[in-house]
DNA sequence: GGTTACTGTAATATTAACAGTTACAGTTGA
DNA sequence: TCAACTGTAACTGTTAATATTACAGTAACC
C-alpha cells in the first residue's frame, strides 16, 4: 500500500479534529512525521478531488470541505492509491507457446482486479469520522 | 503485493497443468520468466508448507502433492505474502502530545488488519484448479 | 565410481521505488 | 514591502526488489 494513502487519511483526520478545521502543511507534517513538501503534494491531490480547500499566502493552509462522516477511505484510496495491491511485476508472457505461460498475465490481472474491488468495498465502510472516533476511543483506554 | 506470491501461484498452476505434475526449476523459471534460483527459493517455501515435494539429483524437480481444487490462493498468500498490504511506512508517533498523532498508528494498524482479513477471505474462494480453468477459458477465445 | 542433472542456499550485484530534502516562483494578508 | 504561506519540480540518499553467480549436496544412470 502506498504511504501517500496514509498521509492523506492522517491529514484529513487531523483537520476533522481541529476546532477550526484548518492547518498549515508544516503543522500537519509535524503531526504525521514527514516533510511539509510531501504533505503539500498529497493535499494537492485531495484539493483536486474536492476534499479540501487551500488558501495560499500568509495565514493560509488547508481546510476540510466535506463532512467527515460523508467521506470514506475508499474515496481516498481511489484518489491516492488506486491499483496499489496489484504488483508491478508480472509473470509469463502472452507471446509464449505454453497455454499457462501465455495466459497467466490476463488471469492474474483479473484476480487482482477482484481483490481491488474487495478492498475498496471494505474501505467504503470506514469514514474519516469513524477514524476520529476510534482514535478518541484509544485515548480513553 | 509480493511478487513471490505470483511466482508461487504460477508455478503451482503449471505443475497442476502438466500431465505428470512435475517440472524442474529451470522449466518453471522459463515459463514464469524469472531465474531458476528464484523459483527454487519460492518453491522451497511451498515445500516447507507441504504443498509440493521435491526430488534432488538427476531427473529431479518439483511435484504438486495436493489436489489443485483443495488449495486456495489464501493458503499461498499466508505462506508467501502475509502482511503484504500493510505499508512499512507509518505516520504519527505514540510519544507525541496530540491525540491524533499519538494514536494514529494503532488505529491505522487495525484498519489494515481488517483489510488483510478481507483479502484473505477473497483469496479463499479461488483455488489453483479454478485458476487453471480460467486459463483454459482464455485459450479458447 | 564417475559423470551428469538436479536442488538448496547464500552472497553479491544491479536496478527500481520511495522518502527526504532543497529550492524557488507564485500568492496573500498585514 | 515584508513575512508566511502554497505549488512544483528537481535532486539526493536509502531501502527494497530482482537478477545473477557460485558452489556444496544429492540422486540417477551408464
Amino acid at each position: 500500500m502506498n504511504s501517500e494513502f496514509i498521509i492523506a487519511v492522517h491529514s484529513l483526520v487531523l483537520l476533522a479534529h481541529k476546532p477550526d478545521g484548518m492547518a498549515s502543511s508544516e503543522e500537519i507534517a509535524a503531526n504525521v512525521c514527514t516533510h511539509p513538501a510531501r504533505v503539500r503534494k498529497v493535499l494537492g491531490f485531495l484539493r483536486k478531488s474536492g476534499y479540501v480547500t487551500t488558501r495560499e499566502g500568509s495565514g493560509g493552509g488547508y481546510r476540510l470541505c466535506i463532512d467527515p462522516s460523508d467521506m470514506t477511505l475508499a474515496d481516498i484510496y481511489r484518489t491516492m492509491a488506486a491499483g496499489a495491491i496489484k504488483p508491478n511485476w508480472c509473470s509469463g508472457n502472452p507471446d509464449m507457446d505454453c497455454m499457462v505461460g501465455s495466459n497467466m498475465q490476463e488471469v492474474m490481472n483479473d484476480v487482482f482486479c477482484g481483490a481491488e474491488r474487495q478492498l475498496e468495498n471494505y474501505f467504503q465502510g470506514i469514514t474519516i469520522g469513524q477514524m476520529l472516533s476510534r482514535i478518541k476511543a484509544c485515548q480513553k483506554t
